[in-house]
RNA sequence: GCCGCUGUGGUGGAAUGGCAGACACAAGGGACUUAAAAUCCCUCGGAGUAACAUCCGUACCGGUUCAAGUCCGGUCAGCGGCACCA
């Protein structure tokens, strides 16, 4: 058998495919489209890992398949080039960012370019371009001229050694990723984005789209709706507490309330409480925490009771102590609780601690040794009015009370938080805005877009937290675009979030230099049809980028109120040992090396047949020989190929079930099944001893999309005219893929005894006395009664006998 | 704690409720070779048999069904996400 000389034959179509721009996206629009997408990297500096091929692989299948089947495709790439490694790194090596990025964006393409892989290059787009970011600086001034955009007081996480605030990422476990310092939590003032307000509208229209339901799981977990009541509380200091629940069914067994420890209420009462002390000192305490404090589990509820104030319970007039504990949040609801101790685990465990009385008004449990919050069987007792209904029922009844005794109202709460939109680092898109003493915060004029990052000295943040931008005087100081007096620039720059937030509108147009793409190109490129990335990103880019496009839908930019019609996710590629590839362990495998070892299509061929597709799965390096070995094997189906234009009637059957299967498990992310007949086809024809013309060229075309430069040159050797990526993918016809006869299996009481040859689609009648002629069934059944006679057509008969 | 997913040979994994283990890898045996590599052929879940037969087998327990890896109920284990969201 020949082996083929991958690295002669991919440099070679490579280079084709590259000068004569094969897979370039034409903007003709009477055209049937195809959007194809993967999510675009981050050029880090340690280059393209194994774990990239993946998902690329898959699309490009998708891809080359669609154009095969006559669409016009459109399947970009780009950089996400932004980024805190990138400002780390020109840091300590003191490089410019923008230089390190260059350098490491060539060599992710020329990684990329090495794999096969049919992006459309012509519309490469990078996020740290002037005049990409340009329209991402664009986009952020349209959310602020919409009231989306607000400042607001928000803690940080800031090192106390390296005196640097840090992303949520860079802190491990309440330590600095980097030195190990400690992390403490520090105001600042930061840019926010309303996301919230687009809640409502991310849950709902999840049902026009074709995502994995997993992630429109995750997607609607994370925005978290609740539907519940607000009821106000009135205090013995004269004024109301508002609190929000989901049970106000349960609002006769409140027995005290709860407010956060950052309560402005407090505040409030500072005068009638008798403990300020004691209550000041616990909500030092409490600031003091941090996030992995505050969320550390299975702590011991701690609180403070407030002396001097109580509040009233609306139902029954009852007095009610008021605590504050850190276990309630002022970022949720109102931050403030009514307690039922009876009917929910925290009140529960907090009542226990404090010693606070306990009023069961759901039956069903034993609230002595637990708070019972089953909502489905619990019937209502001790509660006034609502006594003896069931709990569904009273929650209706409370409500329609609360709003017409003016007590309360019907209110609908989400988890989701608006999100924190500025960063103290310099490798970022600057935020356009200035601020001027007399009119506030000011939009930089539209036409002044782009506006670039200055050249500084050090990109190091500085001590105070703030941005390396803060200290570059030329930069700040500038004219209010409003009155013309002095003003100040904002020194934040934008998360990484940012640019990738809108990319996949920029490749429908990716040169337009007066909007960020044209409406005609959006209205024919958009939706993406295909979109595959990691679930990584299920609650943070691709809820942004949701977000981003139904805002530029509100202000009629774009034309469609969904970026993406269908998504899917790909699984990790794990080290050899089953563990996650990392340098410390060892057990990175570099594409590079695999490359030169087997060559692209193998590297491709193998990550598909790899396992499922969504699945993790751990590296190989003996299995991807299988797959080296299969390529030989096709190549070497030269040396049996005959002259004959025909497929072979014994093969017919076989060609179309293998076209119907391949066709059909790309749809389904099934490639390693689609690879997997591919293999049995070729086993058969290696039996049968010679391939005919037909047969080679039809197996050549299936698997182009997987092996494209192998395929591409069998094509050319062997004269089958023209260039293989412009051949019409072949179709199967239904009737061919049944074999004229088929093998059944003959079951007694579902055991398998026999196995016998029918033809297609044979009667019942005949096929059940055949059976029963079979020596081994005739011997199971004489003597017996046969009770019931089974006939599945074309699968099996199974006589039930006692 | 909550939500989601997964449990099948030595390994990766196949199987619209209808022959469990497709397709590969590894292993063992053989052919070719002075030899090795490559390639080709055979065996390959377990027990059992000279070979058949037969029995057991898809984490565990139970159920539905003529028929369960697949559906239902429960248990255990692992993975991922969220985590005091009232």
């Amino acid at each position: 058998m020949n082996k083929y000389d991958y690295e002669k034959i991919e440099k070679k179509w490579q280079n084709y495919w590259e000068e004569n721009h094969t897979f370039r996206a034409e903007n003709d629009y009477s055209k049937p489209k195809y959007y194809a997408l993967v999510e675009f990297p981050y050029p880090s500096g340690q280059g393209l890992h194994v774990g990239h091929p993946r998902p690329y692989t898959a699309m490009d299948i998708v891809a080359r398949k669609r154009r095969m089947q006559g669409y016009n495709v459109l399947f970009p790439m780009g950089w996400d080039a932004f980024g805190l490694p990138t400002e780390n790194f020109a840091i300590k090596n003191k490089i410019h960012p923008a230089i390190v990025t260059k350098n490491n964006i060539a060599r992710f393409k020329s990684q990329l370019k090495a794999l096969g892989l049919s992006f459309d290059w012509d519309r490469e787009v990078n996020t740290t371009d002037p005049d990409y970011f340009k329209w991402t600086q664009w986009i952020f001034l349209q959310l602020f001229k919409k009231g989306l955009a607000y400042k607001k007081e928000m803690a940080v996480n800031w090192c106390t050694s390296c005196k640097v605030v840090l992303a949520n990422e860079e802190v491990v476990g309440g330590c600095c990723e980097r030195c190990g310092g400690e992390v403490v939590r520090k105001v600042k003032s930061q840019w926010m984005l309303k996301i919230t307000e687009y809640a409502q509208r991310l849950i709902d229209d999840l049902s026009e789209v074709n995502y994995l339901e997993k992630i429109k799981t995750t997607q609607k977990n994370w925005i978290g709706r609740s539907e519940g009541a607000e009821v106000d509380f009135a205090t013995t200091a004269g004024d109301v507490l508002t609190v929000y629940t989901t049970r106000p069914d349960t609002l006769f067994g409140a027995t005290y309330m709860v407010i956060a420890p950052e309560h402005p209420m407090i505040e409030k009462w500072s005068d009638q409480l008798t403990n300020m002390t004691e209550i000041k000192a616990y909500q030092t305490l409490a600031a003091k925490k941090s996030d992995f404090d505050r969320t550390e589990m299975n702590k011991e509820k701690t609180g403070v009771k407030l002396e001097g104030v109580k509040a009233i319970n609306p139902v029954n007039g009852a007095e009610i102590p008021i605590f504050i504990s850190d276990y309630v949040l002022m970022s949720y609801g109102t931050g403030a609780i009514m307690a039922v101790p009876a009917h929910d685990d925290r009140d529960w465990e907090f009542a226990k601690v404090f010693h606070i009385p306990m009023i069961e008004v759901v039956a069903g449990g034993n609230i002595e040794e637990a708070a019972f919050t089953d909502c489905a069987t619990g019937v209502m007792v001790n509660s006034g009015f609502l006594t003896g209904l069931s709990v569904e029922d009273a929650k209706i009844k409370i409500k329609d009370w609360l709003e017409e005794s003016g007590k309360g109202h019907r209110k609908v709460n989400y988890k989701l938080r608006d999100w924190v939109f500025s960063r103290q680092r310099y490798w970022g898109e600057p935020i356009p805005l200035v601020h001027c003493e007399k009119c506030g915060w000011v939009a930089i004029p539209e036409e002044e877009l782009p506006l670039t990052l200055p050249e500084v000295e050090s990109y190091m943040p500085t001590d105070n937290g703030e941005s390396p931008l803060s200290t570059l005087e030329s930069f700040i100081n500038t004219t209010c675009p409003c009155c013309g007096g002095a003003a100040k620039r904002e020194t934040d720059t934008m998360p990484q979030w940012a640019g990738s937030s809108w990319y996949f509108l920029r490749y429908c147009d990716p040169h337009n230099d007066q909007a960020l793409a044209s409406k005609e190109a959006l209205e024919y490129w958009m939706p993406v049809d295909w979109y595959n990335g990691g679930m990584e990103h299920t609650t943070l880019h691709l809820l942004y980028s949701r977000f981003w496009n139904k805002f530029l839908y509100d202000i009629n930019t774009v034309v469609h109120k969904e970026p993406y019609m269908k998504r899917t996710s790909h699984g990790m590629i794990l080290g050899e040992d089953g563990q996650k590839m990392s340098k410390s362990r060892g057990n990175v495998v570099n594409p590079d090396d695999v490359v030169r070892q087997y060559g692209a299509d193998t590297l491709r061929l193998y990550e598909m047949f790899i396992g499922d597709f969504e699945k993790t799965a751990p590296w190989s390096s003996s299995s991807i020989k299988g797959c080296k070995r299969f390529l030989d094997r096709i190549w070497s189906l030269q040396e049996i190929l005959n002259d004959s234009n025909e497929i072979r009637p014994e093969l017919l059957s076989s060609f179309h079930k293998t076209i119907k299967k391949v066709t059909e498990d790309i749809e389904s992310l099934k490639f390693n099944t689609a690879i997997a007949s591919m293999m049995a086809l070729v086993n058969e024809i290696y039996a049968s001893n010679a391939i005919t013309r037909a047969e080679y060229r039809t197996l050549v075309i299936l698997l182009n999309p997987f092996a494209p430069h192998l395929t591409e040159e069998i094509y050319e050797v062997c004269e089958f005219g023209g260039v293989l990526n412009q051949q019409t993918w072949p179709v199967y016809d239904d009737a061919l893929c049944m074999d004229e006869s088929v093998e059944i299996v003959v079951q007694i009481n579902g055991k398998v005894k026999a196995k016998l040859h029918i033809s297609v689609d044979a009667e019942k009648a005949a096929v059940l006395e055949q059976a029963k002629t079979e020596p081994r069934i005739a011997e199971a059944i004489q003597g017996k009664t046969l009770i019931k006679e089974i006939y599945v057509q074309n699968k099996l008969v199974n006589f039930v006998v006692k």
